[in-house]
DNA sequence: GACAGGCATAAAGATTTCGTAAAGACGGTC
DNA sequence: GACCGTCTTTACGAAATCTTTATGCCTGTC
């Protein structure tokens, strides 16, 4: 009745369970979308995109989790899965596979109501800021490890990303050759800086727009490297 | 109640536990944000960073220690581990990964709240400690190993900085050759003192309005050097 | 005013460190 | 077992730093 009008999607194909949640999701003010089947779907998300997804795990026709699986490719939006009460291991695969909650059937509605608020309100939060650290053309996302240059995404091998990462995180400080082989390779090879020069030539060139003169990568002669600042 | 309001981010599964947290740590006047898995831990953390986490290591969708390297990569705030009582290991692998406490479950509330405050505390003490000194115009960052004239990078060579940092070191007083040969360049060469020379040259090209008529650098004729106190 | 000693500065070797490419070794995958 | 991506190792030209040498300046003394 107060509600912010969210577009809710319910994938179920127990048509008692759908009249249900219909009755009681509507009067709190929420937008609906109905599918009775996970092909269905995925067609009405895609159609029309949802601010929260209800989805039934015992599904008759693909298999619920694939649903989950097949959705989580593109839609952000939270998902709610509904399970079986002896489908434990169900619930486990699905929070892997990306759903943000469950609750298990038969539920009171109270407790469904409150863990779309939270995740809705959580969704909301998490999409306000893209959590990223920019430096001049180049972005980078932490905590999915990817790194872009002009909104270009650039690839990183293990060690690379590893050691761009605590260049980044002790950004504008000077680090010695040894700081950075530890930190790296681990206190064993802190002697070989040979390995540090090839792979800051390779750093650099990913990220710079011209390697031999570089912007963020820069060298401290003698001493060590430096990451610009800003 | 009298807090600063500082932000937590607890990283927690169980239910009843992430309530009782809530209620404690809300009435001693900390903000707070839940997550409920690991990956939903690292995705709030990115968007509001926390100036304190609580991680519980038992979660259930990735490793808890997975989850504490992820957000090391990049967070430097203060993060204290949840443990069992029977996974003594887990505690060390978890310090090891950089978690700054941990304290085992079942846990009582005036532990935690205590190992907070000083984690918190240390942390600032760490963040505030940027022991930068200013001279005239010149600023110089001793963690960052970096030079500032009119807050432009000045850059040094390793014995450049090596003789800079001694003089700063014992700004003020009188240096004699002597003193400074040994600091810089060992024993062996304490005689050179024309080394001294040339690199004091340097210094003052690199520091000096007028490298002729110096302000920092100055001679103390038959004696040595001496950096200006202030 | 010539001279000596200590100092400043520039510039030419000598030495070390750095950047880069490319080859070899390794490990996982199909 | 061949392939691919990654890491390690090697080699060499380029760059930066350190050492050495040379020259000139300033100050004070005789």
């Amino acid at each position: 009745m107060q509600q912010s009008g969210h577009l809710i999607l319910i994938i179920e194909d127990e048509q008692p369970i759908r009249r249900f949640l219909r009755a009681s999701l509507t009067s709190e003010g929420y937008r609906l979308n109905e599918a009775a089947s996970g092909d269905e779907g995925l067609r009405v998300a895609a159609s029309y995109p949802p601010d929260l997804v209800i989805l039934d795990l015992g599904l008759p026709d693909i298999d619920g989790q694939e649903v989950l699986r097949r959705l989580r490719e593109w839609l952000t939006a939270p998902i709610i899965v509904l399970t079986a009460r002896d489908q434990e291991q169900q619930k486990i695969t699905a929070l892997d596979a990306g759903a943000d909650d469950y609750v298990t059937k038969p539920f009171a509605i109270g407790e469904l109501l409150a863990r779309m608020r939270t995740a809705i309100r959580h969704a909301q939060h998490v999409a306000s800021e893209t959590p990223t650290v920019r430096i001049g053309d180049l972005r980078f996302d932490l905590t999915a490890r990817l790194v872009f240059k002009r909104e270009e995404i650039v690839h990183f091998t293990p060690l690379e990303y590893k050691l761009l990462a605590t260049m980044l995180k002790n950004s504008g400080k000077v680090l010695t050759h040894h700081f950075l082989l530890r930190e790296v390779w681990g206190p064993e090879d802190s002697q070989e800086t040979h390995y540090l020069r090839v792979f800051v030539a390779s750093l650099r060139r990913k990220l710079e727009d011209d390697p031999a003169r570089p912007r963020y990568v820069l060298t401290e002669p003698g001493v060590g490297y430096r990451f610009a600042a800003e």
